[in-house]
DNA sequence: TTGCTGAAGAATTTATAAATCATTCAAGAG
DNA sequence: CTCTTGAATGATTTATAAATTCTTCAGCAA
């Protein structure tokens, strides 16, 4: 790991430790200068902005995030069951994290007006996986060909948008938003069934 | 019309004028007061507070929508039809009503927060009629049969909740909105065909 | 009695000045 | 030359006081 690296990764820790203990908006930039021993001045060597470092964090957790989304997709497990397992473990993965660290959605606001771009990247890498799982199904002959896997990857995360961020999008508890993803998933599953049949005509 | 229920509207109506011209928080008691000849005082006697006045006015507005939502669920057209149409009117009318009066955001923020029932009573009614079109889709033998269609007409909502109120769930635009709805309404729909088949076993 | 007002109070919002903050950069240190 | 600092700056936030606003209700009018 070259100098600038290291720099670049004491600084992380000491905004991730500030962060989580205040929020973004009540730390300041000298607060996380000074626990790294050296000038507000200098933080803009190595990050362009307090933004960018909120982004960095956020990337950080989304690559930890990826590696447990990896290993389910690629699991020796019927695809069905990876499915399932793919979208609570993200339910409970992120409702958990953000109900022990409520700061974490102060953070994840500030991206999603700020950022946009940023949800779109990680979203792009979890259906990466997905298609994994929608071709593994087709192969084991529970799921119909598609199209565009990508695409039906697509349209899954649209309609499990509602458990992604829990508490932003809805009050609901963890008990009743385990309760309609199960009832959410059992349909798309249905929906992605070999004896599913799409609507011939498009719409719109 | 009863003289109280005259009233009533006279207000209802001074209060939906100066919410949607100056918004809600920007508009006093006092202002409305004025607009039907009476003191502030006296508003009181007709609505419990100005929250419940933001609250009629949504009502009545939910009230106009289903009867949209009634036509269309009891078109003589296939259930799969009525089906597209339904969700489709939904989006179409909440966007555009957003973009042309972006007042109409601010008091279903409010009221999503200070009246989280409301919404919910909203809902219920509106599964009346996704009902009516699953058990008529049942019928012409294009849907599965549902153990509880209340409960699959939940599970629809759930999935299709971000397009219910566009501006505030996503940033995307109309065209994009149309290209996702019409993606995972096609892969419900496929759920609900007669040859879907759910998973054998629940996963929570 | 019934319907209404306007004053009064508590809570919220606004206005504004002071303080703090993110960010830049000239200049010093090594 | 490279790395760092700390002062300067414009933007944002905070603090605080003044003004509004929602809501209640005693009392007036019909």
């Amino acid at each position: 790991m070259s100098e600038q690296d290291c720099t670049r990764t004491k600084i992380l820790e000491a905004a991730r430790d500030r962060f989580m203990h205040y929020g973004y908006s009540k730390t300041t930039m000298s607060e996380v200068a000074r626990d790294c021993e050296m000038s507000a001045g200098n933080i803009y060597r190595f990050f362009a902005s307090k933004l960018d470092i909120a982004e960095a964090m956020a990337q950080k957790f989304n690559a930890e995030q990826d590696i447990d989304y990896e290993r389910i997709a690629f699991q020796a497990k019927p695809a069905i069951e990876r499915f399932f397992e793919f979208f609570f473990f993200s339910l409970e993965k992120t409702y958990t994290a953000i109900e022990e660290e409520a700061k974490i959605l102060e953070i994840a606001e500030i991206l999603r007006i700020e950022r946009p771009e940023f949800f779109n990247e990680h979203l792009a890498q979890e259906r990466v996986f997905l298609v994994k799982i929608l071709e593994d199904g087709f192969v084991e002959g529970v799921f119909r060909k598609f199209d565009d896997p990508n695409v039906t990857a697509e349209m899954l995360q649209s309609a499990l948008m509602k458990f992604r961020f829990p508490q932003a999008y809805s009050q609901l508890k963890l008990d009743q938003l385990r309760y309609e993803l199960e009832g959410v998933i059992r349909l798309l599953l249905a929906g992605l069934s070999v004896g599913a049949k799409e609507p011939a005509l498009a719409y719109a």
